[in-house]
DNA sequence: ACAGTATATGAACAAACGTTCAGAACAATC
DNA sequence: GATTGTTCTGAACGTTTGTTCATATACTGT
């Protein structure tokens, strides 16, 4: 508290008019990181078809992790620091977020267009490889995020491809 | 350490017998489980083709995750809380298991069995997947182990497919 | 100018932290 | 059975932790 105090130029008992409890304070910074990540892809829009439905969510997250590392380090590093209710929340929230996936994936194989084994776990395969970008992804390295994002996309289509 | 000590069955002060500081304690767990993992991959003896080997690979990382959650959960959270010479140490242990991964995807690519955009980034993602598979298995569940790795292996192979 | 509210300080609190150390308990050796 | 070396305890240390609160400062509307 007194680190984040410093960073904000302020003293560390300031911070209790804005937030209860350290807790509350981390809760309510992960769940505005998730309600905005939903939010950012129901208003994205994608296109129609379950392909270009899926090229769109690989993209876009790639992207939008890019541009909130920080908080999306918090939520993978600082999740299990929550207690039981809150961490569920998150959770919750995390999973309506994989259920977006899922739902391109289960369209895309009912309508012939992808051959997953498993529809969960594609999904869970896809959130993994796709976060994993935020661990090695540096600005200015061998390849933009354009690039990035094309690589990245080929593998997911060719391993969801019939 | 104090509960460290409690778990064991022991006072705080008897853990210093055993680890000059709490730094230490934590650095030489995670190069142990690095040097286990390494270890027992080279002693794997993998098939020869590339396609054969990537199997293996695959198989291989995840039940060797499954057998060592705790290992793996300490060397993904805790690995930031190490000085720059000892996070370096295991960073460098990494990034030689990733490189076992990348010979294989290189060979592959070579030989004309594999098509993949970038090995680089190739390896990253199909680490990053497979490591995806302990926040969400648990023993007893829907699929069993074996299950598990053909999904995978069927995602990963069609992923890196010419 | 003044009252009222919002915002900040800085000292204090108890608890938990990593670590040290004198001495007790234990085990092995002669 | 005394000696020696190893292992552990339990209390203590100085810091750091999250949090509170009396008090001060800054802002807002009349």
């Amino acid at each position: 508290m007194r680190q984040i105090a410093a960073e904000v130029g302020v003293q560390a008992g300031a911070l209790y008019l804005y937030t209860p409890d350290k807790e509350t304070m981390l809760v309510d910074l992960l769940r505005d990181h998730m309600d905005e990540l939903i939010k950012a892809w129901d208003a994205a829009e994608p296109p129609a078809g379950p392909v270009e439905r899926l090229d769109s969510f690989v993209r876009f997250h790639i992207a939008f992790n890019l541009d909130h590392a920080d908080a999306v380090f918090l939520s993978y590093m600082e999740l299990r620091n929550l207690g039981p209710e809150n961490f569920a929340v998150i959770e919750g929230l995390r999973r309506d977020y994989e259920n977006r996936l899922e739902s391109i994936l289960k369209a895309g194989q009912g309508g012939g267009f992808f051959a997953v084994p498993d529809t969960k776990l594609a999904t869970m395969a896809i959130i993994a490889m796709l976060n994993g970008v935020n661990t090695w992804y540096r600005e200015g390295g061998r390849l933009g995020r354009a690039a990035v994002g094309d690589i990245y996309w080929d593998m997911v289509r060719k391993a969801v491809a019939v």
